[in-house]
DNA sequence: TGTACATCAGTGAACGCGCGTTCACTGATGTAC
DNA sequence: TGTACATCAGTGAACGCGCGTTCACTGATGTAC
């Protein structure tokens, strides 16, 4: 892999990555194209020959970050194994560890202001995690009480969005904004009320 | 109320409604120092006599946001009635209603990256607000059954979160991101199963 | 009621900065024969 | 194996821009006597 000389051989995803690095270190603002350039060892103006300009670089990291989480949402769920409440907990809590150890994707995902159609790969790739997530809330749906049974794309939306609102207003930066409960428990909780809510019976109680 | 004139009159408070004003038209970073001092029709320059620089301004826009946002949810809870689980939805809808109505407010609040801490007055807003969460939280524990009853402060961040997260992914801007729900519709019906997990009883049902 | 003066809230010009983007260019690579 | 040439991925200089912030200033206001 000749990493020297004139040529980069892979500067496209030399700036992904230079561009995520910044993205985790500075917050989400803290990103500009000039240095995501410089850290690749590239002048700035070499960055147009593998995109648009500034916001096509976020776009591809997003849909990078789609992808990676789509596939752990789906190795979370494990086809609602072993049983479906805790498979969905499972869900719950890869939500939260994506967040943290993917914190540039998080961002460029869900932060960062890029419509989820600015390009035709971007919105597919969100639409793909959006349907592991509608996936899994059918497969659960079997074992709620017919009359209780909301649709699975309303309760797979239930569990996103509290998954979204811990991760944002408790596990990421926000310095002062702690409660006395770490996230993890607090999703897990959560989630665990929530399907209780729904009928679900716990396994051990 | 004398307008016209070298002074005034009161400028700080212009240049809060500039900027919230700007906010809310072009998006959380849609928002310049100098153009909020051109909209109140004043050098920016000026603005160093009222705040100490761009995030002190902010700073101020987020603590009055608190305080509009606590009001709204006391006034939501209204001291539990008419009964427990209808008082918690209310206050769920005022979330959603908060950040429709106050978008301005809403980003310095939860987007704009300044930390809660940024300065002793908008630390007292803010814990008045998650005060009055909490409060109303409390009032709620005593209708749920012992065996299953979490902490207060518990329950309200689950509350919060979810309809945080539900603003977040399906109330604001985020082209794309639809569910076949309205965000209102979601958040009540989340908010119910929820409460059921809890050992509410639904009234009507 | 009138004057002198301190205080205060603005002005306007200037600053250095780094940004995203463009342009004509050149050095490296790959391919045809 | 060697040469000519097209293609491509970089360079480097330059651009216009608007930003946040500073500074010495000046015009308006309020108060003491």
């Amino acid at each position: 892999m000749p990493k020297r000389g004139y040529h980069h051989g892979n500067l496209r995803q030399a700036l992904v990555d230079a561009a995520l690095e910044l993205i985790a270190d500075k917050g989400p603002q803290g990103f500009t194209l000039s240095e995501a350039a410089k850290r690749a060892g590239v002048t700035p103006a070499a960055v147009y020959r593998h995109f648009e300009g500034r916001e096509d670089l976020i776009a591809e990291i997003a849909r990078q970050g789609y992808e990676i989480f789509a596939d752990l949402m789906d190795y979370a769920f494990d086809d609602g194994k072993p049983s479906a409440m805790a498979a969905f907990e499972s869900t719950g809590r890869a939500y939260l560890a994506f967040a943290r150890k993917y914190p540039g994707h998080y961002v460029a995902m869900f932060e960062s202001g890029v419509s989820v159609n600015r390009t035709p790969e971007l919105a597919t790739a969100a639409a793909r995690a959006r349907g592991v997530l509608e996936a899994a809330a059918e497969a659960l749906s079997e074992h709620i009480p017919p009359e209780k049974r909301p649709p699975p794309a309303m309760f797979s939306a239930h569990i996103w969005a509290m998954s979204h609102g811990v991760v944002e207003l408790y596990a990421r930066g926000a310095p002062g904004r702690q409660t006395p409960f770490p996230p993890e428990d607090l999703l897990e909780t959560g989630i665990g009320i929530y399907l209780r809510g729904l009928g679900l019976i716990a396994p051990d109680g």
